[in-house]
DNA sequence: ACCGTCATGTAATCGGTTACATGATTCT
DNA sequence: AGAATCATGTAACCGATTACATGACGGT
């Protein structure tokens, strides 16, 4: 059992297999796509190589399937679960992720506002539209945390059209 | 002159480069922690890295100063102001940034909303009145896109001590 | 003189991205 | 039956982060 980092990546792993059990890298690509994959991606590779990196440390253990395709099957230990509650509970991360809005690079750095906007606006539009959508469709079952996630990322949308709106025609 | 990808890091190297003139990596390092660090982030090894990097595409020329510590000196080509042109005009890149708050993630994996929210606002305010306080210091002479960079940015810390302070104090 | 912090840089590591592959289904 | 897409995985590369260093300079 080696040490190993656990990385933002790696709670979205972990959440997840405590979430839905025992499941394949290829069923935790499905799970990403469908929840948090929404505003934090993953490439489908890192679900392959992830999980086997915190099988190194513990914090999940793999089995094979014996016949047929012989995929991987992680599950969640102790220790994994350990390690997420700790991370639930740490509010200490008090720093701030970042804009990072490869748009607001680009109108930094002296591109054209409105036509930035123009581009930007149909994108957010679309995106703002799909969660509502999800929002829309959401059973009653879903818990807490994956509502409010949802709500901080319609709210984003909202803003961002806000605020390109107003760039759009200007002159 | 090899084949070299640009990448967000490129753009920005180019831009302060193209807006500064001839600098040292340390030059750089003092233009983005005062400027475009606001938003986006680099390490201050990259900017030792990426403008050696972007030496070998042609983007950059490199200089060593004769005598004393031999710093590097870069300074941007035609080449490179004209990939910076097309990075600019190009709003193509219709694709949005992601949210990537690492709160968010926490939220969403079931962390407690009011504890995370009670650690986030300070943080947040403390941001924003930084970004205000720029603002106010801001010499006339600015030019609109880092004027309209730090407007998103000070939207945006409002948007979200207006999100957790929802949260902060909630059953 | 000493200490701390700013200035300046190199090297190693590692996670993330891209590219490459190939069975299995489903559709026409 | 063939084409297209989904399912499933491996491997290489590369940019980004971390760690390691050392010289200059200002203050006590």
């Amino acid at each position: 059992m080696q040490e190993v980092r656990l990385t933002p990546t790696s709670y979205i792993v972990l959440g997840l297999l405590e979430f839905a059990g025992e499941s394949t890298p290829y069923g935790l690509k499905q799970l990403v796509s469908a929840s948090v994959g929404n505003f934090w991606t993953l490439h489908h590779a890192q679900l392959y190589t992830e999980p086997e990196r915190l099988a190194k440390g513990g914090y999940v253990s793999e089995k094979r399937e014996r016949g047929g395709r012989r995929r991987r099957l992680y599950e969640i230990t102790e220790r994994g679960r350990a390690a997420l509650d700790d991370w639930r509970r740490e509010p200490t991360a008090a720093s701030l992720g970042e804009l990072r809005e490869p748009a607001l690079l680009k109108l930094f750095f002296g591109a054209d506002p409105a036509a930035i906007a123009a581009a930007q606006l149909p994108a957010h539009r679309a995106k703002l539209a799909e969660y509502e959508a999800i929002r829309e469709g959401m059973p009653d079952n879903v818990p807490r945390g994956p509502r409010l996630a949802l709500e901080a990322g319609i709210r984003n949308e909202r803003h961002f059209i806000e605020f390109w709106e107003e760039l759009a025609e200007d002159g």
